[in-house]
RNA sequence: GGCGACGUAGCCAAGUGGUUUAAGGCGGAGGUCUGCAAAACCUCUAUUCAGCGGUUCAAAUCCGCUCGUCGCCUCCA
């Protein structure tokens, strides 16, 4: 059995699909800038929970969108002279980039706000319809005080939020409380058509249109940052639910934790303190970035720190090293390393809301037993196989890092063949000198059985 | 002010009433192996879970208070 936890409710719960297929939505991200690693873990956490529903025998239809008309994109596109267009097909690419270089699997769909802009107009469309949205000055506001379930995911009551927040009220807007559905448009800013003019689409209808776009008006997961809670998701679920009066518009609600810094703030993009995804890929494995989050339950706050990446760097070391132990050819033994209690201590882990840190536990057990097998004699290749499998569950590819060392494997090679010479003649300070230059280049070797083995680090 | 999270070894981090006299990783110490190393294996590395008080046969786990940290309430994964 699935436990989730489930932020509508505030507790774990069974998880159990609508249909024969998990519906799930992960906000994405708005295309304004290079993704950083804040970004990674909400990517990562949500292709887990899709690799670990398939494992457990689900098919998975998971959305997540681009938000490519908003404000940041605007300006970023006016401070560079560039179209809209340009800013956003740029960071789309360079989130791709980051994402494939993550292991992070791609959606099943990225839909951009702008491509399905017929169904965003239609939803406001219905919600005026409905009498739970007004239009007003070409913009369309919702009306938030109809909606009498409003508050229930973030644990807010309308007026007590809005004593801590700015009164300056827009221009038509009936309640200081209703927000925008669609933006009347404003000089130099795309512009698309629509029953109450020109204008834009607001952040938070584009969720929702997107979400019964490719999923349905009933969806199973829903997923994104613990920052998205208050006001993005308590306004995707007023829209949703009006419109379409299925409840819940999702079953469940899951959000990732915010990455923290040595200080013990939360990074985000506000504080200029991102660390860029790409640059991160180049001095460290998506392996090693993988394990770093998900040592983390996804609902804490990870530190981020290239300390503990670097440290994760060094625990994947292990775990690669694991998977190439070969078992004897002849098992006289006929013993073999049983993995399966390894692989039950996983699958409970997962399915208690996905406790990666306890899942990763039971994969550094086998480990271990594979090198006790391994120096016992015994057939460990099903151990192996199986800590290959529970690897990919988590995304953790086991190949070998970015190349840093700048030796071509034939130049390692005669190096090692120099070594092998002053060892024969028990030159040992020419085979140390050796030893050194290759791990100064980030060659680290080993003489095991007569033979000497080589990786990079 | 309202809503919420958290404080576990040198560091990161699970565990939330007895099966854990607290997983796993990194780091550190000693041993085996090795020409010496590296890797691996073995042993050790929190009598204790921010502090104080309470409930209980039993608490890191529940309750109260105190101290400290952080998030949301405004764009944010």
């Amino acid at each position: 059995m699935i436990q989730l936890y489930n932020s509508l409710t505030r507790k774990k719960e069974e998880f159990v699909p609508i249909g024969d297929e998990v519906k799930m939505y992960v906000c994405g991200v708005t295309v304004y800038d290079d993704s950083h690693l804040g970004h990674a873990l909400s990517s990562i956490v949500f292709d887990v929970l899709h690799r670990y529903l398939e494992y457990r025998g689900f098919k998975v239809r998971r959305v997540q969108n681009f938000t490519d008309v908003d404000d940041k994109i605007i300006t970023r596109a006016n401070k560079e002279g560039v179209p809209a267009e340009e800013i956003t097909e740029k960071y789309i690419e360079s989130f791709y980039e980051s994402m494939d270089g993550l292991n992070v699997r791609r959606a099943t769909v990225h839909p951009r706000a702008t491509e399905d802009m017929p169904e965003i107009i239609g939803l406001i469309q219905r919600l005026i319809d409905g009498g739970w949205a007004y239009p007003t000055n070409g913009s369309v506001y919702f009306r938030v005080r109809r909606d009498d379930g409003y508050g229930k995911l973030s644990g807010q009551n309308i007026d007590e939020m809005l004593e801590a927040t700015r009164h300056d009220m827009e221009v038509g807007k009936e309640d200081p409380a209703d927000f925008a559905l669609w933006k009347a448009v404003k000089p130099d800013e795309p512009q698309w058509g629509s029953p109450w003019g020109q204008g834009r689409p607001g952040w938070h209808i584009e969720c929702s249109a997107m979400a019964f776009k490719h999923l349905g008006e009933q969806i199973d997961i829903h997923g994104g940052g613990l920052d998205l809670i208050f006001p993005h998701h308590e306004n995707e679920i007023a829209q949703s639910e009006s419109a379409s009066g299925s409840v819940p518009f999702s079953r469940f609600w899951m959000h990732n934790g915010m990455l923290r810094n040595a200080v013990g703030q939360e990074m985000s993009k506000s504080l200029g303190n991102a660390f860029n995804v790409n640059s991160a890929l180049e001095e460290f494995s998506s392996d090693a970035i993988r394990l770093w989050i998900l040592q983390s339950h996804y609902r804490t706050n990870p530190l981020l720190d290239k300390e503990l990446i670097a440290a994760a760097e060094r625990s994947m070391r292990r775990i690669r090293q694991a998977v190439e132990v070969e078992s004897p050819a002849f098992d006289e033994v006929g013993e073999s390393v049983d993995f399966r209690p390894f692989e039950k201590r996983f699958t409970e882990a997962m399915d208690d809301d996905l406790n990666t840190p306890q899942a990763i536990a039971a994969i550094f057990d086998l480990v271990r037993e594979v090198f006790r097998g391994r120096d016992s004699g015994i057939d460990v290749s099903g151990a192996v196989e199986s800590i290959r499998d529970l690897s990919g569950v988590l995304g953790l590819s086991l190949e070998a890092p970015p190349d840093k060392s700048g030796l071509s494997d034939a130049e390692i090679e005669a190096l090692i063949r120099q070594r092998h010479e002053a060892r024969d003649e028990k030159r040992w300070s020419d085979a140390d000198l050796v030893r050194d230059q290759l791990a100064a280049a980030g060659v680290s070797i080993a003489d095991t059985a007569g033979e000497t083995t080589w990786s990079r680090k």
